[in-house]
DNA sequence: AGCGTTACCGTTAGCGCTAACAGCACCACA
DNA sequence: TGTGGTGCTGTTAGCGCTAACGGTAACGCT
C-alpha cells in the first residue's frame, strides 16, 4: 500500500502553505478562487484524504455520535438506529453503533471505550444501569440523550414513550372485550419502560375495580424464547387467565407460540397484547394487537436534540414524551 | 463541565513523566510496582481517560473497524453485525456500523468517510458498487474483509456463502416435489447472491431437463413489500407457476402475503422457498422453508479474517466458503 | 577497579492538523 | 499624504499522546 498523502504534500505540490490548503479543504473563506482551484486540482491528483484523526485532535471535535442499544438484532432498536443515524449523517456526523447485550457490565465499558474515542455526543436507549452509576459514566460526556429513560443531570436530555398510558391502553382494550384475568409479561426487571407499563397496566386494573394479582406477572428476557417460556410458566400456573399482555412484540410471539404447543387457541382461548408493533407484529398468525411506539421517529428526535445541546446547548434538560397508539389485529380484537 | 484531565495533568500530581503515566496506563514494562500503584490512584483519583485520538495519531492505529451494511434493519444484517462486533470487541477493538439504505452514493460517502475516521480495518458487506469503483474506494484502506462479494486486489479477504449451491438446493427439492413451474424473485439486479442463487436455479432446472423460462423471473427490493409486489405480477401474469423460489426470507414473506391476497393456499397451490432463514421465517403461518446461511457466523469469520490481515497480514487474499442448508418447513414441504 | 547488565525513568521529536495572529499588497477616502 | 479597511497568505504554537532513544543507579562479575 502506497505510503499516505498528507496536508504538506498537497501544500508543497501546490506551492502554498499548510494553512491555505486546510482553507480549502475545510471550505473556509480568504482563498482566491484560483488559488482554490489549484489545491483542489492537487488534492485530487494526489487522492488526499484529511485525517479525522488529526483534525479531531486540533479542534476537540470528532464529527462522531455514539448511539448504544442493548440489542441491534431487535427490531425496535434497529429502527431507533436507522432514525438516529439519518438526523446523524444529514448533519456530517458519523456514528458509533454498540451493542451491550443488555448486560449492564458490558454497557460500561462501551460507554468508557466512547469516551476514549471523544465523540461529541451520546445517545443511551434503554439503559440498563442505576442512576447513580449512569451518572458517573455520563460525567465526562459533553452531551447526552437518553431514550425510554430519565435521569437528572446537566446536560442530559431524554426523548422517552408514554409507557404508562401505553399499558393502560392496552389493558383498557382487554378489559373492555371482557378479559378479568390478565396475564403480565413484563419484561426485564430493569427495563425503565417495562415497570412503566406495569403502572399503567394497575392503573386500568384499579379504574376497573378489579384488583391486581402480582401471581399473574412474569419477569422474562424480551426476546421470543423469554416470552415463550414466560407464557409457558404463567398459563400452566394460572390456566384461568384468559388474557395475556406482553413486555413487547417479540415476547408476544414467544406467547403466541406457547398457545400453539399448549393448544390454546388465540384469540379465543387467550387474547394477547404486544408492544411496539415491529414489523414482526403484522405478519405472525394471528397478526398482533399491539401498542406502536413510533422507534424511528424515536432515533431522529434523540438525534436532534443531542445536535442541538451539541452546537446550542439551549435544550439542556428537556424531555420529548411521543405517544403511543393501540393498533387493533386479530390476537386480541 | 469541568476541564478535561490529561496525561500531563497526571504526570505531573504523581511527580513522574508523562512517559512514565504512558507505560502505566498502556500496561508496559519498566516501571516499578511502587510506581505503578501510585501512577493508578492519580489516575483513578482524577478520573483520567486516555484520549484515543491523540493515541490514534501517534501510533496511527484507533482501534476501530468499520463495519459496511446496506440495512441494519434487515434481520440477516443485524446477526452478521452481532458476530462481527463480538469478535472485534473481543479483541479490543470498537466497530463504526454504517448503513448505506442500499444506495450505492451512500456506500461510496460511507467508504470514505470511514477512511476519514482511519479505521484499521473494513468488512463490507453485500456491497452495491461496481468492481473499478470499489476498488478505487478501498486502495487506501489497509485492511479489507467482503462479506458476499468477491473482488481481486491486495489485501482483500472475502467470506461469502455457496450461494450457488442454495439456490440449487431449493430448486431442487421444488423439482422433486413435482413443481415443473418454478417462479422466481430474485432481489435487487446488483445483488452478488442473487446472481449466484440464480445460476444454481438454472443448473438445477438443466439438470432435471427443464428450460428456464426469463419471464417467470422478477427482480425486487429485498424486502417484504419488495417480495409482495413481484409475487402479485408473477403469480397474476403467470397463473400456471405452483412454486416461488425467492432471493430471501423477507420477500418470501412478502410472496406469502400476497398468496393470501389471491387467495392462493400455501402450500396446497403455490410453494414457496426462502432464503437465509431469518428468525422471522420459523413465525409466520405456514413457517418457511428457507434455506438456512449462518449470519452470526458470516460476521465471525469476516472479522477474525480481518483481524488476522492487520496483524499479520498473512491472509491476504483469502476466502472462506460457508455453506448453506436447506431448512424444511411447512410452506414447502 | 573496570566492565557489562538490568531495572527504571526521562527527554526529544514528532503524528497531521487548525486557531490565532501576523503580515503584505492594494484600494478608498478624507 | 496618511489612515483605515479588505482580501489573501503565511507563521507559530499547540492539540495529547507515544516511539525511540538516552540517561542513571545499583548490582554482579572478573
Amino acid at each position: 500500500m502506497p505510503k499516505r498523502v498528507t496536508m504538506s504534500d498537497v501544500a508543497r505540490e501546490a506551492n502554498v502553505s499548510l494553512m491555505t490548503v486546510s482553507r480549502v479543504v475545510n471550505n473556509k473563506s480568504d482563498v482566491s478562487p484560483a488559488t482554490r482551484r489549484r489545491v483542489l486540482k492537487i488534492v485530487e491528483e494526489l487522492g488526499y484524504r484529511p485525517s479525522g484523526i488529526a483534525r479531531g485532535l486540533a479542534t476537540r471535535r470528532t464529527g462522531t455520535l455514539g448511539l448504544v442499544v442493548p440489542d441491534v438484532a431487535n427490531p425496535f432498536f434497529a429502527d431507533v438506529a436507522r432514525g438516529a443515524e439519518h438526523v446523524a449523517y444529514a448533519n456530517g456526523y458519523n456514528v458509533f453503533l454498540c451493542n451491550t447485550d443488555e448486560n449492564p457490565q458490558r454497557e460500561e465499558a462501551v460507554l468508557q471505550s466512547l469516551e476514549e474515542k471523544r465523540v461529541d455526543g451520546l445517545v443511551l436507549c434503554s439503559s440498563r444501569l442505576g442512576d447513580d452509576q449512569l451518572r458517573a459514566l455520563l460525567l465526562w460526556h459533553p452531551a447526552v440523550v437518553l431514550v425510554n429513560r430519565r435521569l437528572e443531570g446537566e446536560g442530559i436530555g431524554s426523548v422517552v414513550v408514554n409507557d404508562e398510558a401505553g399499558g393502560q391502553a392496552a389493558t383498557q382494550h382487554l378489559l373492555q372485550a371482557g378479559h378479568q384475568a390478565i396475564g403480565f409479561l413484563a419484561g426485564p426487571v430493569v427495563s425503565h419502560s417495562g415497570r412503566q407499563r406495569g403502572i399503567g397496566h394497575r392503573a386500568a386494573l384499579a379504574a376497573a375495580g378489579l384488583a391486581y394479582n402480582p401471581d399473574w406477572t412474569r419477569h422474562c428476557s424480551p426476546v421470543v424464547e423469554g416470552g415463550q417460556e414466560a407464557a409457558r410458566e404463567l398459563l400452566t400456573a394460572h390456566p384461568e387467565l384468559t388474557a395475556l399482555l406482553c413486555y413487547n412484540d417479540l415476547v408476544a410471539v414467544g406467547a403466541l407460540q406457547t398457545c400453539l404447543d399448549l393448544e390454546r387457541r388465540v384469540p379465543d382461548d387467550v387474547a394477547v397484547v404486544g408492544c411496539d408493533d415491529i414489523p414482526l407484529a403484522a405478519l405472525v398468525t394471528p397478526p398482533l394487537t399491539t401498542c406502536r411506539v413510533p422507534r424511528y421517529e424515536l432515533g431522529v428526535q434523540a438525534t436532534r436534540l443531542l445536535l442541538n445541546q451539541i452546537d446550542g446547548g439551549s435544550g439542556k434538560g428537556s424531555e420529548i414524551v411521543l405517544q403511543p397508539e393501540l393498533i387493533l389485529r386479530a390476537s386480541a380484537p
